[in-house]
DNA sequence: TATCGTTATGACTTTTATGCATAGCGCTTC
DNA sequence: GAAGCGCTATGCATAAAAGTCATAACGATA
C-alpha cells in the first residue's frame, strides 16, 4: 500500500461517516466505479474480488445511511438486468477519490521523512 | 474525531505494519502513554476505557512485532508491582505522534476543502 | 414457455474481538 | 512469618463481525 523503511510501513484508511456509520471508503469507491464500468453489480464484485452478498450490503448501507439513492437497478429483462451509477453517485465518488488520492501521498511522504 | 459538515464527518486511521501485521496505532500511543503516565497498565487501561486483557495483548503484539521491548514490569512488591515504558518505547512514540498529529490537520482541512 | 444472467436475501459458518475468571508474585504490615 | 494488597499473566468462554452458501424472483429473448 505504502513505502516501507526498515521492513515496517504506514498504512492509512480514510471513510466518510454519516451518524457514526461508515458509509463510503476505499472498497466502497472501487466498488462504485467497477459498477460504473460493468453495468453490473454481480460483474463488479467478481472484479475487485468480493462475494455479490457483500457487494449488495455495501450499497444498502451506503444508501440507507447516505440517504441518496447511488445505484439504479434493473431485475431480469435484457442480460438478466443490470446497474448502474446515479449522477449523485458519480458526484460523490468524484469528491471522494480528490480527497483520498491527495492523502494517500501526504501520509506517504510524511512517514518517510519521520521514519 | 474530525471535522463534520451536513452530518457526515471524515475519519482516517494510520498505523504501523510490520510483516503484515499491525503494530502500531492510536490506541496503542494512548495506552503507552496512559501507561508512561501511571506506572500501570491496569490502570492505563482503566484511563482509555480498555479491559486489562485488551491492553496486555496489544503490548504483546506490539513487542513480539516490532521486536522491541516496550515496557518493563515487575511482578509484585511494592503497590503489587507496576510497568514503565523502556527509552526505545518512548522514542517510538514520539515519532509517531509526530507522524499522526500532522496528518490528521492534514485530513481535516482537505475535507473542509472539499465537502 | 424454457433459458439466461441479473438482483435480492435468509441462514449458516468462520473468524475475530472482547470479557471473565483465576493464578502467581513480592513488598508491606501486623 | 503469615496474611493482605494490587499488580502482572493467561486460559477459556462468550459475543460480535465478516464471510460464504443456497435459493428465489424477475423479465427480455429466442
Amino acid at each position: 500500500m505504502h513505502k516501507s523503511h526498515n521492513d515496517i510501513e504506514i498504512k492509512s484508511k480514510l471513510w466518510i461517516e454519516s451518524d457514526g456509520e461508515p458509509v463510503f471508503g476505499r472498497g466502497r469507491r472501487f466498488l462504485l466505479n467497477a459498477i460504473d464500468k460493468y453495468g453490473s453489480i454481480n460483474q463488479a464484485a467478481k472484479e475487485i474480488n468480493i462475494s455479490y452478498r457483500k457487494a449488495w450490503s455495501y450499497i444498502k448501507a451506503m444508501e440507507e445511511r447516505l440517504g441518496i439513492k447511488l445505484i439504479e437497478r434493473q431485475i431480469g429483462g435484457k442480460n438478466g438486468g443490470g446497474a448502474s451509477l446515479t449522477p449523485e453517485a458519480r458526484e460523490f465518488v468524484r469528491r471522494y477519490e480528490m480527497l483520498e488520492d491527495g492523502i494517500r501521498e501526504y501520509v506517504d511522504e510524511r512517514f518517510n521523512k519521520i521514519f
